[in-house]
DNA sequence: GATGATATTGCAAGTCATTTGCAACAAGCA
DNA sequence: TGCTTGTTGCAAATGACTTGCAATATCATC
């Protein structure tokens, strides 16, 4: 059901090229933050990522690890999320992949979904209105179905 | 098929009846607050309802305007939205009037739209993932047509 | 209308995720 | 190896929003 035909192509810059076009550093620090974020899996806040970077290299500040959060941002490497649970999360991005997301309110488990038909008719209705679309968002929240079950006991 | 995505109780409450049906107190600034909030059309953050306020009626206070807010959404009046812009905007929840958002980037420009299509599409997807919808929430980040007329200038 | 229990207010101080100033430190070119 | 300048960790600052508290106002009851 969920098998990707089309590999994911990872996202086309890697770090230390967008560094070096920038003028910016390599840093152990950076490394292992990016090394330990792609290893994750997705929708980690910063605070869950530092937890994770802390264990296995001590000594990595939070400040650390938001500044790096960004700079991969910047670099496209990471995308930003904020949810209705106050703060930010972040995944990997892997280039052209855009999907929105199901959140249980309940777990907080974050399921992905792609819709081409959902894409097609928000371009419909920004066209409609002249608007012309740079980014859109869609969550759906609600209870997943394992919280469903719970429920019910 | 019908829509049962469940947004919000029906705003056939009116302020006063809520207030008793909970033992609590109908103030002048409550009063006050609902009806610039009322008057004022959609999308106030609590910085704009707050400045608006104070003019008509010195002295009511921040805590205050954000307080009646968050009562004003529990009695079903209010509707809060988080966008990306980093602070809550409130808009009066006429009942069952379920909408996404168009927001310009540039002028901050907030429209609305429905669109059936999209919604049971969504529908579509939870369910094959099992998923319960409470809620949802799509917005299209973008330049409205004022501001792509100013951007080639 | 007066009384009194208790909800509400304004103020200032507190949250909480995230950001920033700064001095110590480290990368990497010369 | 030296030196310029980007990076880090720490602690303090931000900024939207919330809360504790003493003063005040509401409203059911007398």
């Amino acid at each position: 059901m969920t098998c990707n035909i089309i590999m994911q192509k990872p996202a086309n810059i890697n770090l230390s090229e967008y560094l070096s076009a920038k003028g910016l550093r390599s840093t152990s620090q950076r490394d292992a933050i990016l090394k330990l974020f792609m290893a994750a899996g997705r929708h980690l806040s910063a605070e869950e990522l530092h937890e994770r970077v802390r264990k296995a290299h001590t000594g990595i500040s939070y400040a650390t690890v938001y500044r790096t959060l960004k700079l991969l941002s910047e670099a496209g490497l990471a995308k930003e999320n904020r949810f209705d649970d106050g703060f930010t999360r972040y995944e990997y991005n892997s280039a052209d992949d855009h999907h929105d997301h199901l959140i249980c309110t309940r777990c907080g488990e974050i399921s992905e979904f792609e819709n081409d038909k959902i894409e097609a008719l928000q371009l419909d209705v920004a066209k409609k209105k002249g608007f012309k679309v740079r980014n859109h968002k869609l969550e759906i929240y609600g209870l997943c179905s394992k919280c469903q079950r719970k429920q019910g006991e």
